[in-house]
DNA sequence: CCCATTTATTTCAAGCTTAAAACTTTTTTG
DNA sequence: CAAAAAAGTTTTAAGCTTGAAATAAATGGG
């Protein structure tokens, strides 16, 4: 005979649907809640976007500057949706656009140095806003949490590594 | 004098800005991977899209139907956006509009036959993909992780409403 | 060398999303 | 009770996003 439904969650079987389907609603939901505060402090105090924003930030984590594809992996965006927002913040002035010499299919783009300054004040007012929202937890919390969404990251490509074959 | 930094973190105090920083980032990275894996399978095998999806969710949740404004708060999109996805569920024959009797400004958005019975073949694959997403989590991390966005969930509505003051 | 394939990007049409303004109906209040 | 305020929704303009098709450049086997 197996073990009372009771103990089997609690020997390192396999959740329920049930518990995975909730896990992803809190996931989102959270995930929304977020991106709608940071969304309106860019609008109000810098004018600008979340995606714009989003850009900026993985150009200045990669200095050297990325290729459209890329930055759209990186985002996790489609081609086509980098193009649009790169032609608009090339015309703010914030980033620019460099045709590789070696492979000429080929575009890096990086930020300017306006775009970098601008960039330092937003990421600022980031920070704080993260911290603000996260002020409920503490950091053994953070910590925890930050190993689960690990494992759950793991996951996801395994998932996906296996969905590919 | 104060405690020294390295101890500082195990009692309790609050995160650095930086694991804030990369809690964030993680949480954002996970929801884009699970969304995209469900926007794809509710493309190619139902051929309908994640808005549409959660609005059959929602109404799939509450039978008695939502106007117009109570759906737009439990997406968490704007009222224009429910508008639209509406109109088009509308078309399409899986929700119907009651226009409510007694407040005349207010309009009552319901499944209609066919809307739950497409909701009901979607809902079971959505629950596999989901399953075969988070199988990387046993059932005890499913716990800590639910309990852990959880607490999250209530640090953001605490900042929201320290936000509104 | 050449042509088929792959890779990098852009274009396109359709749909999604937002914030703000406009519109309609209800509620409040002077 | 009339005017003002509030509440529910739609409209609008701009921008975001996708998936698919198109374009252009590099690569590779015959």
């Amino acid at each position: 005979m197996s073990e009372p439904a009771y103990l089997i969650e609690k020997l390192g079987g396999a959740p329920d649907s049930k518990t995975n389907l909730r896990l992803w609603l809190r996931l989102l939901t959270c995930a929304h809640h977020i991106e709608a505060g940071v969304r309106d402090g860019l609008r109000r105090e810098f004018d600008t976007t979340l995606p714009r924003f989003d850009v900026l930030a993985a150009l200045d984590r990669f200095p050297d500057g990325l290729t459209m594809g890329e930055l759209s992996r990186w985002l996790l965006v489609s081609n086509g949706n980098v193009t649009g927002l790169v032609t608009r913040l090339e015309t703010e002035g914030f980033i620019e656009k460099v045709r590789s010499p070696e492979d000429r299919r080929s575009t890096r783009v990086k930020l300017t140095k306006a775009g970098a300054g601008a960039f330092a004040g937003m990421a600022k007012a980031h920070e704080g806003w993260i911290d603000q929202l996260f002020a409920g937890l503490d950091a053994e919390q953070a910590d925890q949490l930050l190993e689960l969404l690990g494992t759950l990251k793991d996951s996801l490509a395994a998932a996906k590594r296996q969905d590919a074959q």
